[in-house]
DNA sequence: GTGAAAGCGCTAACAA
DNA sequence: TTGTTAGCGCTTTCAC
């Protein structure tokens, strides 16, 4: 037998289609009596709402927001790639995605910019941002709106807002801690950490779960003072090389932010490539070739179209009010070596 | 203004619906110039079908069958759970997918079942199977009948199918070597590879890559002969009880294959968990249990889930002639340490 | 060769 | 409070 149509349904409950699509949707203006048989019948028949008929009738179609900062980091541009791949595919399942950028340094812009996403609020928006008051309040605002929020790559605990899309921070800091612990032969040295900035919430979690994880297994690694470099490349063949000339017993370095670009520099130029186990963040260009050539080690990452997709599909959920696959939506802390490049 | 229609289609082309219909779909009967008028006006509007009207109109519902071996591994039952999964949600996508068991051991009666298919073709095979003659003939011939094939898992290289859905299981053994070796301090001791059976092609892929590795990178550990359990717990502890007695000197351990309940309780039976390192592949209960307590290491993994939905994807995409996208329908050789469980 | 018209399963006016 | 009816974008008889 084919599957029960609202046909199906209004035969058996005796009623029309018109209230059978009144209780399907929830919609006011039927008797609580005529709503539970109608339900018996959905009961009974086994009835499921055929979404894409449902959506051709209602000429739906998904308007969705998408904020990315501009920072230069080749993170970013996959993020970017990847979100103008998913709008490309998704045209065809009635999404309009709409890109954003905003000036990384500057949250008061974002916050207005997400402000004026009040005026015609879209059913979704997809976010990667700092968590700042003035942002969390307009996100709240525009929630107000009715419209989903899912914060991507960094999270908006205090905003309200739904799933986070993403990976756990400090998992991949203890992640990383671990592997260079376990690379590094046993012996007193130091290692280090460079990030983008401290003040920026997942370097500063990364660090933390470096941190525990050296303290726990690996007493025996000296952790030096984190070298902030902004995510600049050229910040960080500056500083790095300083720091490499200062302390000959550098023999890890975990790099949690981007600008590895000049974190493979700096280590070419001092040829300190061998002597240095090197673990970094992030599957681009720069650290793929790294990782090929030996001057990186390992490779923490998370998977840009996973995250793109899975904000889609978690904000399409939510206006649909459908249920997720927790597990497919889970973001992996992934790790590469060369060997298990993609 | 909103997508572009059938209907415009046939007004700026001039014809009926029905010949645009024919167009689209290269149904025959039509004249060559109607054809490039249609062509013309598709061309000029842009004009993207609406796969799910599509779908409605034609009541396609897509028709999958799945075979998975009955072996009674973790991984197996994992993926069993996922195919269901996905059957439930995928039903609503106008999919239904019947799942078949057959004897792992007896590809006869697996050859004889895709034989079967030829009766009633569904529209796409999900299929992990090993490439035996017969296998690859059956699947030649249902192939012949019009369906879509997918190995999963396994590769059927010599079947002319689709797109394979699994990992690069020489890649795989190369990454566990890596790990291994990198694990272990720069000293003479012996490794020790355990495999289901050397003639799955899976489990020597594994071994052939680990061995690449061990003799490029660490000519320093010697590799003993892998020992072959069949994917059985019993056998695994027993055999490996054994040989941890006879060589003390092992101090790693790449579990290519199932049974890992086996491997645990050999090792903590025998007292020997700290002093060997070990590695095993897939995530379960078993092997993460492991890994929080630290008995086993790393996990090489390959995602169920998304081997799964991949497959089905995959086989939509065939049917319907439409692209897929390539890094999506990638199934990554996944690393997974106590840090980074998901 | 080509076209008109009747659906597919569902929704949304508009009546009643 | 409930029912009738006309679509959504596409396919598919069955005439012409």
């Amino acid at each position: 037998m084919s599957r029960p149509t609202v046909h199906d349904i209004a035969q058996t409950a005796g009623v029309s289609l018109a209230t059978v699509d009144r209780v399907l949707n929830k919609r006011p203006g039927v008797r609580a009596k005529t709503i539970s048989r109608v339900n018996d019948a959905i009961e009974k028949l086994g009835y499921v709402r055929d979404v894409a008929a449902a959506n051709l009738a209602r000429q739906r179609t998904y308007d969705f927001t998408c904020f990315l900062p501009d920072a230069p980091t080749e993170f970013l541009s996959e993020l970017r790639a990847a979100v103008a791949e998913s709008a490309a595919m998704s045209a065809m399942e009635r999404m309009r995605i709409a890109v954003s950028t905003y000036p990384a340094d500057d949250t008061h812009a974002l916050a207005d910019m997400i402000g004026g996403l009040a005026k015609a609020p879209p059913d979704g928006l997809a976010l990667m941002a700092p968590e700042t008051p003035r942002v969390r309040d307009a996100v709240r605002r525009v929630m107000g709106c009715g419209t989903s929020v899912v914060p991507m790559v960094a999270d908006l605990p205090t905003a309200g807002c739904g799933h986070f899309v993403g990976i756990n921070n400090v998992a991949a800091g203890r992640t990383a801690a671990t592997l260079l612990g376990r690379f590094l032969p046993v012996a007193p040295a130091s290692v280090l950490v460079i990030a983008g900035s401290m003040s920026a919430r997942d370097h500063a979690e990364r660090r933390l779960g470096f941190d525990q994880v050296m303290a726990e297994r690996f007493a025996h690694l000296h952790v030096l003072p984190t070298l902030e470099c902004h995510d600049r490349s050229d910040l960080v063949t500056k500083r790095l090389t300083d720091l490499l000339a200062k302390h000959p017993d550098v023999c890890g370095i975990y790099s949690a932010g981007a600008g590895n670009q000049g974190l493979v520099q700096a280590l070419n130029a001092s040829g300190s490539g061998d002597r240095v186990t090197v673990i970094a963040h992030e599957l681009t260009d720069c650290t793929r070739a790294a990782l090929t050539d030996g001057t990186i080690d390992a490779v923490i990452a998370q998977n840009p179209g996973h995250i793109v997709r899975s904000a889609l599909r978690v904000l399409k959920a939510d206006v649909d009010g459908m249920e997720t696959i927790p597990s497919q939506e889970r973001i992996r802390t992934e790790i590469f070596l060369k060997e298990n490049l993609p």
